[in-house]
DNA sequence: CAAATATACATCAGATTCTTATGTATTGGA
DNA sequence: TCCAATACATAAGAATCTGATGTATATTTG
């Protein structure tokens, strides 16, 4: 299943994503056990019809942050001979995931509040 | 009328905050018409129970930007000896204030998706 | 009435984080 | 055989925020 409205041709000015893409990497990372980097991208993209798509040159120094932090750990391992590295979530990451939609969720609403928008999603 | 919810004590990331800035100060002078810059600053923290609190040393900046690219237009005023300097939208500033309130309304449709998803992919 | 706080503007060094390359290498498809 | 896709990574420059500092007037409080 992928995120469907109307305005197919969106894509947010990146200001919009600042902010958010370590939220966006800790949901998908909730959901999903383990990830590559690319496929997060890759994911991201697909479920947003293309809306939301991230750089690799933000993604990558974002996942290293994150693992410095002790937040995710990863795993390497070879796909024939190509090198793939896979994020999880720490005990750490996953209590820092709850905060971080929690937070995200509070600020929606406060946002929704102030710029007065009428949501189409119930 | 104030935005009120559970949650009291929450002040959001700093983070969170980044790309919304011009549009939160977009949809204020929408609503008021004219506004001074530590004006915008009271109102932003009234509004939202202390929530987000814009500081000058990013605000000031941003209102400069905004009326150098044409957006905003000026009116400095003296109540007293103590400048006061209004802040109102340009008809460009009109048309912009629209993009990036549904840009954003949109934004928050496709990460409440993004947020909430269950992905049990197979 | 003196001192502290609030009002009101502004700038700037440093920090953070993103954009936009560039780089390396493997794999799959036309 | 190329070109696109997969998959990692880094780095210069740009953008923007934080937190401090600066200046000055007005108001409140002890």
């Amino acid at each position: 299943m992928r995120y469907d409205n109307t305005i197919y041709d969106m894509i947010y000015s990146s200001e919009l994503i600042k902010g958010t893409l370590k939220t966006i990497i800790l949901k998908l990372l909730k959901d999903n056990k383990r990830m590559y980097g690319y496929e997060i991208t890759q994911r991201v993209k697909e479920l947003t019809n293309d809306r939301i798509q991230l750089t690799e040159g933000a993604l990558y120094p974002s996942l290293h942050a994150l693992e410095a932090d002790g937040v995710l750990t990863t795993e390497t391992e070879y796909i024939g001979k190509r090198v793939r590295k896979y994020y999880s979530l720490s005990p750490k990451g996953k209590s820092l995931t709850k905060e971080k939609i929690s937070e995200f969720a509070d600020f929606m609403n406060t946002m929704k509040f102030l710029l007065d928008i009428k949501t189409d999603i119930a």
